[in-house]
DNA sequence: AAAGGGACCTGGCTGC
DNA sequence: TGCAGCCAGGTCCCTT
């Protein structure tokens, strides 16, 4: 599921293979994936012609294309399963691509089944929005001033934003993340620090796996109330997520192809180093004890019983 | 006002 | 073997 990590890698390689680059034109194949675009899809391929891409900035799971430098950019959300890819000018095979290539990387074609949104630069590089799911979507909105007047996002010294993006935090990798701030802000809070996690006004860029990751690597069971915690305990949270952020982008970085920007590219990672998710039913590597799934939020959580107790007056 | 729960979506997997 | 139903989860929206 792409979370910052996987959100940064699809970034990285916007600003590699798509700035400087300038929208001949596009088509969108789906209205769902435009369903926040005011205006609708033709609207939108409309008023893309002729931008040029002059930066990919990200902001916790958020990422867009300024356009021109002109205060608009192309936004997107990759939702669940959202991908974008870049083919090269010619279309073919990448042919300075080196070692294995993720499986779930493969040409885009016309006829691509989840194909949502299709970008032709003039060059005859495309960018395409592939999404299974269609929680994700794309839009071309205005950018606002920041509130702190600090750089909207990663990739980015302009102090601005896209619109629906205004109500999200700074997240764990953004320097000018105010964290004692952020952590009297999660202190105050009355609810369960695993859904303080999740909650993108407060910090942004965690999803449900790295928050499980981080919520082991503290020790601390997702279900402990906010207003309980003490600051030296949340200054132990971020830094564990900010850790596991940070080691997944790495290994992510590894296994990216330079030439297909993929939300998968992370996939290396995930088959060697997570220590909670998914692990329901295997020894806990830290204290060897059998790690169970809880229900959480409609969905689940994966978590050690001896290494993260519990609050008291849970139920068990 | 803040907190919490459901809707949205579809491919893959499970169990009968 | 076939099929129904469950599961995955980020964000928005509604209710309490």
């Amino acid at each position: 599921m792409p979370e910052l990590p996987e959100v940064e890698t699809v970034r990285a390689g916007l600003a590699a293979h798509v700035v400087g680059r300038t929208v001949a034109g596009a088509e969108v194949r789906h209205p769902r994936a435009v369903r926040h675009h005011v205006g609708g899809g033709a609207d939108l391929a409309a008023r893309l012609a002729g931008r040029t891409i002059t930066a990919a900035v990200r902001r916790g799971k958020y990422l867009w294309l300024d356009l021109d430098g002109a205060g608009d950019a192309l936004l997107a959300h990759l939702g669940m399963s959202g991908q974008l890819l870049v083919t090269r000018p010619d279309g073919a095979a990448p042919a300075e691509a080196v070692g294995p290539v993720p499986t779930m990387v493969r040409p885009v074609s016309a006829g691509d089944a989840h194909l949502r949104v299709r970008v032709d630069f003039t060059d005859g590089a495309r960018l395409s929005f592939v999404d299974q799911r269609t929680f994700g979507h794309v839009l071309l909105t205005d950018l606002v001033p920041t509130p702190d007047g600090g750089p909207g996002g990663h990739g980015s010294a302009v102090p601005a934003l896209p619109a629906p993006v205004a109500h999200i935090a700074r997240d764990l990798l953004d320097p000018a993340l105010d964290r004692a701030a952020a952590s009297r802000r999660l202190r105050t809070r009355r609810t369960e620090v695993k859904r303080a996690l999740l909650d993108q006004t407060l910090v942004s860029g965690v999803g449900n796996i790295y928050a499980d990751e981080a919520l082991w690597r503290a020790a601390l069971h997702p279900r402990r109330p906010t207003d309980r915690l003490r600051p030296a305990t949340v200054r132990e949270l971020f830094d564990a997520a900010e850790a596991v952020m940070r080691d997944a982008l790495a290994a992510g970085g590894t296994s990216f192809d330079a030439l297909y920007v993929d939300v998968e590219g992370a996939s290396g990672y995930f088959a060697r180093s997570l220590d909670a998710y998914g692990r329901a039913g295997l020894p806990c590597r830290r204290c060897g004890a059998l790690m169970v799934r809880e229900h959480f939020m409609n969905r689940s959580s994966t978590l050690c019983p001896r290494c993260q107790r519990p609050p008291r007056g849970s139920a068990p």
